[in-house]
DNA sequence: CCCAACCTAGACCGATCGGTCTAGAGGAAA
DNA sequence: TTTCCTCTAGACCGATCGGTCTAGGTTGGG
């Protein structure tokens, strides 16, 4: 069985995944996960931003599993980040273009003042591009250079899903799934092109 | 001076920058705009919607148009592309982090039955991708192609504009800034390898 | 001049916001 | 059994939400 703090953390991470934090009601909440005000206040002293915050880190904890499982158990390490994006894709689209990015929405919101918020918000993309980046490196990229590509990898890919998510449309992000992709072998090909021959002149598309 | 209407428009504009639509507070705008409610409810008979569609238009308009004039004044298209950049990322500095892109922040929070709101952003949306996709095509780019760079681009843009927010750093967006002009580069290489060539065919404007 | 039309001004409204507080159910330890 | 503590339950709170409505300028056309 599913405590009630579980359920309250369950459903606070799907509507920051729909609507941010701003656009919650803690009542709304609480009706989603069935249960009384109070558990809320027990389990959560700082209230909606607390729970929100145990959202967060269940939200990142899941995602970055997810793409962990899925270079475990994949030959290669770019097929893995391309079922994994698949699968975030299917799930904005079995949602009717609502269910998106369970931090972006609350990133764009969050003002200074929420230090808290905002510093689970960080933690959390750090951990998400830190598990892209090892994935990236996985594919056979030295490490500094996987990280810069994350960061962009995670740039696009949340621009991407924000897109698609006001379009209501998806082929879009395909587009921007596919070049992603395409980027990576292109630069998997640079690091290790023939492993017989010597002397490789490396070539950057991106130029800091 | 300054109308009402214009106060007002100009004061949502930057509050949904700042938190988003359903962040903000219509007593908040009021106040910065230093207008009464009944001004509101005058100019616009749907309220904190209707206002928010006209803020959306404006910033869609000073953006796109922002862009425009530096494409008309620099002579490369890829540099005038670069100095818009930096003109948001210094936005973005200049507030503390905290004004972001226009329109995302809605564009995450917004839901289904909010239809006008969504329309008004998907045309936002599109403009934007369009006066890009015009920059990028003067760089000498297909226009079929120009259009599928220019919806990466604006993705991993506002996916760093995003990044850089929260975590109040925007070395980051710097480092995406850079990687796309480097790939717009690439791009424009691939499409004019020699332009010394005479007769060079001139790319159609548009195509269906 | 008068009088609409337009705009300003803010009191006021019910609904909902996030949060507090008290009462008690349930179970484990004594 | 009694006691204590965790968790459930929801009534209740003031503040704020977005929105309505009426009254009072202000202005330009007749």
């Amino acid at each position: 069985m599913s405590s009630t703090r579980e359920r309250l953390v369950e459903a606070m991470a799907t509507s920051l995944a729909r609507k941010g934090f701003a656009g919650v009601g803690v009542s709304e909440v609480l009706e989603q996960a069935q249960t009384p005000k109070g558990v809320l206040y027990h389990h959560f002293t700082d209230g909606k931003t607390g729970l929100a915050i145990a959202a967060i880190r269940l939200s990142i904890e899941r995602i970055t599993g997810s793409l962990a499982r899925k270079r475990a158990s994949c030959e290669d390490p770019i097929e893995a980040l391309e079922l994994w994006l698949e699968g975030m894709r299917q799930r904005l689209e079995a949602s009717s273009f609502e269910y998106g990015c369970p931090l972006a929405a609350t990133a764009l919101e969050v003002h200074a003042e929420q230090t808290e918020l905002r510093a689970a918000l960080t933690e959390g993309f750090n951990a998400l591009q830190a598990e892209v980046a090892r994935t990236i490196e996985a594919a056979g990229i030295p490490a500094a250079r996987a990280r810069e590509l994350a960061a962009f990898f995670v740039s696009a890919y949340e621009g991407g899903l924000m897109q698609a998510r006001v379009a209501s449309d998806s082929t879009f992000l395909r587009g921007i799934c596919a070049t992603l992709l395409g980027l990576l072998r292109a630069e998997q090909r640079l690091q290790k092109p023939l492993p017989q021959r010597k002397n490789q002149t490396k070539r950057s598309v991106h130029n800091a």
